[in-house]
DNA sequence: TGTACATCAGTGAACGCGCGTTCACTGATGTAC
DNA sequence: TGTACATCAGTGAACGCGCGTTCACTGATGTAC
């Protein structure tokens, strides 16, 4: 069965506008609560229509996370292979290509942290979300082995794909801890200051054996 | 107001003998569910009690969380103190050190995986188990700081005491990510090996600027 | 270019299910004499 | 060491609230002639 069941708007200035607001409140919503907090009643006065024009379109409360999570990781897939493009990093230093990776990541976190948040909580219950997310990070892990592998000569670590992989986990990891989940650490503020990126682009480098680059 | 309110057990044989067969009950729920997903007739069953018998003991199902979450960072304070010692490490390399703090983070982040999530994901919603972990990780940051800084020189990250800091929540958030909430990673048990204490203390060394010490 | 008709979009009150919570009751344990 | 009484422990059917979902209806948009 696809993302939405039913997707074809005909009287298109209705439907796809009341479509577009529906999605646009929730991910609205979400940056507020998780997505089993979200009552459909409060999105649904959020988009400014009523229940009935939701049911409309979705067969049912999860479908809306899902129709939300394939356009989100749609977007993904597409940072990655601008982030991780080879041709682009041609004869850059790795410490250059880290730096870029973890800014752009410390970024995305931030402003699209509530929808991140959620998807994240629905993907220990539901198996959709949970398979798309396993899926991307996947591509995620492929494309950036791809990228560094070739320059596993300047890694001191004995083994640089593993090195490669874990270091992207642990990157992601501490991104998840920091930025969507960090009301838990103390004075957040000091710990993250405005330098997160370069900080974690030091972690993987570090962890990786490679040579620091520029300050 | 108190973990669980009214805890004075007269005809102990009875009522403590049920209240600990709850408690470990609603543990061993939660190594399957969220605490959010366990309803409390399904952990009151695997108690072998009724549900007349739960509310002899606490004023509302959140109240039960609210006691295992004591219960448990009860003993991460314990912990924390056995761990970062100061005696205890007198003359050992960090790298001794960190490679302990690793080990033991992830035994015990497996043994409790359950009820580690649970009070993760519910740290998010509830203010005093959220305010429990921020003071909990409080403590560890000072621990661990109390412990490193005075071997600063072996350090050559510029910011010794931000790295501590930093590198200590990195760590946690990989163990999250590994452990925890491994499921969105693909093959996971390559990434994670029989060997991730020691990897993950390597990425905190090296992210200090440490000798990695003996392999 | 109106008029009749079919189809889609959206409304909102009502339904119903799941699950936390209550409460009148029975049974067990301890205490007084 | 029995007996009477008070108190605590535990039962389980019934309640009720919140929230997702339905459905009979009105209104809007497009199509045929």
């Amino acid at each position: 069965m696809n993302p939405a069941v039913r997707f074809n708007p005909p009287q298109q200035s209705r439907s796809q506008a009341t479509l577009e607001r529906i999605l646009d409140a929730a991910e609205r919503v979400l940056a507020q609560k998780s997505f089993g907090e979200a009552t459909l009643a409060e999105i649904v006065e959020e988009a400014g229509v009523t229940v009935g024009a939701f049911y409309r379109r979705f067969p049912d409360k999860d479908a809306l996370l899902h129709h939300l999570d394939d356009r989100f990781f749609g977007e993904l897939y597409l940072l990655a292979d601008e982030l991780f493009d080879v041709q682009r990093w041609q004869g850059s230093a790795v410490a250059t290509i880290l730096r870029a990776v973890t800014e752009r990541s410390a970024q995305l976190y931030g402003l699209r942290r509530g929808l991140l948040r959620s998807l994240f909580l629905r993907a220990r219950t539901d198996p959709r979300i949970q398979q798309n997310a396993c899926r991307l990070n996947d591509h995620y892990l492929e494309r950036i082995r791809l990228l560094l592998l070739p320059r596993r000569a300047e890694f001191s670590h004995p083994d640089p794909e593993r090195a490669i992989s874990l270091g992207f986990v642990v990157m992601t990891g501490a991104l998840r801890e920091m930025i969507l989940f960090g009301e838990v650490w103390p004075s957040r503020a000091e710990l993250v200051g405005d330098d997160l990126p370069s900080e974690l682009a030091r972690v993987y480098l570090a962890y990786l054996g490679a040579a620091p680059g520029a300050a």
